[in-house]
DNA sequence: GTGAAAGCGCTAACAA
DNA sequence: TTGTTAGCGCTTTCAC
């Protein structure tokens, strides 16, 4: 890499003189600004980031801890962040928490010794279990801004992206008791996180407010085999819908369902949260609550720079709530 | 932040004993280490990154540029990275070129100039199909070492790590055939790269040299309505099996042969590519083709690494072959 | 209009 | 055993 000394000396001017040419400073006469620019563009010279950054004690770069990258919502949130980030003039530096507390804990400590201006994270589920907030704190107290998104810790004074998990569901089952279902269940395979609770509150009070029926849940743990539970579920209970808190129960029911020789969505109806290409892996195609993943990163790139330029000057923290969308498709009458 | 500054000027001692105590220097005295070290700990001193890699002239960091993360596959390779770079003490920046040359030029241009030591790579669509290859060529003779995978260019001398497209088609319609598929037909949503005509070639060649049919190949656009074509595509070739270049091509086509009636794999038989998740999406589950998206991921990392430290002394570059493997299910007999 | 010098936080050769 | 100094690449204030 070619540095100002270099181009300085074969110029036979000095450091300073090439640098403030360089920034177009009008201390410099044109002749000199055209050679120096000239014999940088040749030698492609650009400024040495980490000098810029030790120098002017930024970094232009953000820190993301993702909890799990294969989850197909955190990866697109992931792609909105760093799009926004491009944008605006950052980069990302990604860490994968894996959903457990120690690997945040350090990627925080780790990226926060100088080597980016903020952060965008989504708890640990480990993390969120124990409750531990005090690494978020600490964090923030060092000046360290953080914008938690989706899975945030309420007691962390920060800015926040939120989805509006609650209403998704009640919604969600609202409009499945209009097409006059009976046995309406609520199939969760991510009930330990914060958001997997809410959906199931959103379900329960929409099914508890018709009185009707009484709620149905099947909770699915990670090292269950999806399938046989599913298949087993629908073996005992006779049910004619089904809301699905994360986009594989839903795709599984979709499909266990035909193969149990239901029709879809005559004997049972089918909502989920899902991404677009997801709903495609079934047939009929998944009616789904879609959570603008991309538009979430972008916004939580976009409160993070604000806070770090200070942009905004209030000192309030906000929490922006970015609403779901049902997306009708063939799984529901 | 807490400098060697300030611990030194409260500790009355200079910058540089803080220093060398710090690093457990022998120079220093057993006493003046510990003074040292307990007001770090108290302070939770931390030696700013940016400094020390201004002065090392190295980063710790690596620079990740991938096409797409929404492909689960690459987001896959992107964790086994993540996973393996932490071990050794590296962070990761990220970058999502979204197939496009240009963005991947600026990544390269951006991250080149001292934020990395070196640079992990698949290669976006649009730098394949016009075969450019001197940005690569440019940030290598920079000093810059990068490790190409999955879809590499062949043209730049540098370590890769890919994966054996070509035999794993070519032994999957094998297997067909040992099944006594009689219509064997490749489905591809991925014909435009590498890769995607690699595995063509395999299916291509496994049908040649059997002699009794014809291949049949369906290429999917990524604008193409995905399950109409496939549907249409079923309804006018009677086939028997179904080889496919990609994971969402080989979902709908087992759900969509269930749709129209057909046994499977009785009357039908599917072999995909796709990770153990997405084979979680059919019933039965897809027989798939594993590529080890995680080892692959950890194998580039530790060649660039390597290749970082200079542990591999000699000169020549490294390519690895992963060798995927066959995951009988129950879409095949 | 140009250059010298200080300083960002750190390490290390050299001096004391 | 400890301190002084130079220097990594850059910007910026202040002299000339």
């Amino acid at each position: 890499m070619v540095t100002l000394k270099q181009l300085a000396k074969e110029l036979n001017v000095s450091i300073s003189t090439v640098s403030k040419a360089l920034n177009n400073s009008d201390e410099i006469g044109e002749e000199t600004i055209r050679r120096v620019k000239e014999l940088a563009d040749l030698y492609n010279y650009r400024p040495n980031k980490m000098a810029l950054s030790l120098k002017q004690n930024k970094t232009k770069t953000i820190g993301v801890i993702i909890p799990n990258i294969l989850n197909r919502f955190l990866a697109k949130v992931l792609f909105g962040i760093e799009r926004e980030a491009t944008k605006r003039g950052y980069n990302i530096i990604t860490c994968i928490s894996n959903e457990s507390l120690e690997k945040e804990k350090e990627s925080l400590q780790l990226l926060g010794s100088g080597s980016v201006d903020g952060f965008i994270l989504s708890v640990a589920q480990e993390s969120q279990v124990n409750n531990e907030i005090e690494h978020f704190k600490r964090t923030i107290n060092q000046g360290l801004p953080i914008v938690m998104f989706d899975r945030v810790a309420h007691d962390v004074m920060c800015d926040k992206v939120i989805v509006d998990d609650f209403d998704a569901t009640y919604n969600a089952t609202k409009n499945l008791l209009r097409e006059n279902r009976k046995n309406i269940a609520f199939f969760s395979n991510i009930n330990d996180i914060s958001v997997g609770k809410l959906r199931e509150r959103g379900y329960n009070k929409a099914i508890l407010e018709d009185g009707k029926q009484d709620p149905i849940v099947l909770k699915i743990k990670k090292k269950d085999d999806h399938q046989k539970k599913i298949k087993a579920f629908f073996k005992k209970n006779k049910i004619d819908a089904v809301v699905a808190a994360d986009s594989s129960s839903g795709i599984i029911a979709i499909n266990m369902a035909a193969n149990l020789g239901m029709k879809i969505p005559k004997d049972i109806s089918v909502i989920g949260f899902a991404s677009k290409s997801d709903s495609n892996h079934t047939f009929p195609k998944l009616t789904t609550i879609r959570q603008h993943a991309k538009i979430i990163g972008a916004n939580a790139a976009d409160l993070l720079i604000n806070r770090i330029e200070n942009i905004s000057s209030d000192q309030d923290m906000k929490t922006k709530i970015v609403k779901t969308s049902l997306i009708k498709n063939k799984s529901t009458l």
